[in-house]
DNA sequence: CGAATTTGACCCGCGC
DNA sequence: GCGCGGGTCAAATTCG
C-alpha cells in the first residue's frame, strides 16, 4: 500500500525558474544569479505565487522572449504552460485521484537531461505518438516528495525538448543549497561585524 | 553491494 | 466490448 494520500503543502516556486543550468537561452552564463536586464528580457515578471495559488481553476501561461508572444525559431523563446488535469485511477492503487499542478515548458537543448538541481529516477519510456523520440518518465528521488517530469523531444525541431512538472517539491533543491551553503557561511560570518 | 536504469508487461481511460 | 495510446510497475540489468 501506498500510504500517502495527503498532499504536501508546496514551498517552492515551480522548476523552471530553477532550472537554467543547461538552457543557453534561458540564461546565457552559468551564472545563477544573471543581471536584472538580461533576465527581464528572456523572462518576464511572472507571479508565480497567485499563479500556484490558483490550481484550483485551468491555466495557461505562454512566456515569449521580449515582444514576441510565441516560442520562435530564433532560439530566443520558450514557453510556459500549466493546468491540472490530472489524470485518476479510480479503484487503482497504483494512482491517486488526486489532481496536481501541471507545468510544461519547452527547452532548446542538446542535453536530453537538464540540470534542474534536483534529483531524478527514471521509471519509465515510452513511445508516443506522432513523435520518433520516446518520452521518458522521471520521479523524484527524496522519499517524502511526489513529485515526476516527463521529457520528450520534439521530432519537429529535435533541438526542442518539451519538459512536464507534475507537482511541487516539499524539500529544498539539494544542489542549490550545496552551491549556496558556502555562500550562506561567508554571510553568516560578515554579518557578524 | 546498493542505487539507478532499462524494458516488457500491465493497467486504465477513451473513442469508436 | 474492443483496441489504442499513454502512464506505471517491477524484474533484470547496469553502474558507481
Amino acid at each position: 500500500m501506498d500510504g500517502h494520500e495527503s498532499t504536501p503543502p508546496p514551498l517552492l516556486p515551480p522548476p523552471p525558474l530553477l532550472s537554467p543550468l543547461n538552457v543557453p537561452f534561458l540564461f546565457p552564463s552559468s551564472s545563477l544569479n544573471p543581471p536584472l536586464e538580461s533576465r527581464q528580457n528572456i523572462l518576464p515578471d511572472i507571479d508565480w505565487i497567485s499563479l500556484l495559488s490558483g490550481l484550483g481553476q485551468e491555466n495557461q501561461v505562454m512566456i515569449g522572449s521580449g515582444s514576441s508572444t510565441m516560442m520562435s525559431e530564433n532560439g530566443g523563446g520558450y514557453q510556459i504552460q500549466q493546468d491540472d488535469k490530472g489524470h485518476k485511477r479510480k479503484g487503482s492503487s497504483r494512482m491517486k485521484k488526486t489532481s496536481r499542478p501541471r507545468f510544461a515548458f519547452q527547452t532548446r537543448s542538446e542535453d536530453d537531461i537538464l540540470d534542474d538541481g534536483y534529483r531524478w529516477r527514471k521509471y519509465g519510456q515510452k513511445s508516443v505518438k506522432n513523435s520518433i523520440y520516446p518520452r521518458s518518465y522521471y520521479r523524484c528521488t527524496h522519499h517524502t516528495c511526489d513529485v515526476k517530469k516527463q521529457i520528450q523531444r520534439l521530432s519537429k525541431d529535435t533541438s526542442m525538448l518539451v519538459t512536464t512538472y507534475e507537482g511541487i517539491h516539499n524539500h529544498p533543491c539539494e544542489k542549490l543549497m550545496e552551491t549556496l551553503a558556502p555562500l550562506l557561511k561567508q554571510m553568516q560570518f560578515l554579518s557578524r561585524f
